[in-house]
DNA sequence: GTAGACTCTGGACCTATGTCCAGGGTCAAG
DNA sequence: CTTGACCCTGGACATAGGTCCAGAGTCTAC
């Protein structure tokens, strides 16, 4: 299968493809004689395997190395549920980032309609 | 007063406050002879203010376009208020994609502990 | 006058994840 | 054989907000 086809039913850009494969998220494939990229089926799961940990917040690295788990031998759920596990965390700490900047916004907004205005003037 | 200072007294880099001018946060300053760029005071409050205005969650652009309005008339919070409304929009809409993203999280962990993952798998 | 701290310019570099491009070769159908 | 779709490489570009650098000139206290 040629790369447009993986990329057709794996649901991303031939680009991107080939940025994976520099990366390290796909191994270097075989090639035809005319230097054309040849996949096997099982490069489409792996494709949308590390989509679907994007989607859930894994970063590139993270997926990286995920997959190389996967590579080294057969991983389950029990092996593979902490890498959820940071994403979650790392989630949580960011709303919890978020939510201390909409209390600080609401806090200057108030500080707005009572007269001490730290928005306009720069106080603090 | 020399860069140094200003960068001391406002507590961001000398680099920052060069960066500051070159995107038109900071217009160009006077001048010594030397070449070396001199302040009065109102250079550090201004910078307070745009600091003030980024810890709020408002982009350089963003910034530089309410101190234009500083800079164009007298402000009030009536007229500026709009400017935190938009960050706090901007906050809450981020709030509400992470909450999805964790809840997509969460879902991936209970399919884990089910037996249905789609984590390991790629399966979704 | 000299040592050490300060400042100048302009551009490269950083993170993260791709996206796009030019200039060229290849494949498949008619 | 031609045409149009496909693929190759390597590198530049994008976002946002700075940060860092070399090599040169300046300022200040002693």
């Amino acid at each position: 299968m040629k790369i447009g086809e993986v990329a057709r039913r794996a649901g991303v850009t031939i680009d991107t493809i080939r940025f994976y494969e520099r990366r390290g998220v796909l191994s270097a494939p075989a090639r035809r004689p005319s230097g054309y990229r040849e996949y096997g089926e099982d490069t489409v799961g792996r494709i949308q395997l590390a989509r679907r940990m994007k989607s859930l917040g894994l970063s590139l690295d993270e997926i990286i190395d995920a997959l190389a788990a996967h590579d080294a031998g057969p991983v389950t759920c029990e092996s593979e549920r902490w890498r959820l596990d940071a994403a979650l965390d790392r989630v949580d700490a960011r709303i919890a980032e978020l939510k201390a900047l909409r209390k600080e916004i609401v806090a200057a907004r108030t500080a707005c309609e009572q007269g001490s205005c730290t928005f306009v003037t720069g106080g603090a």
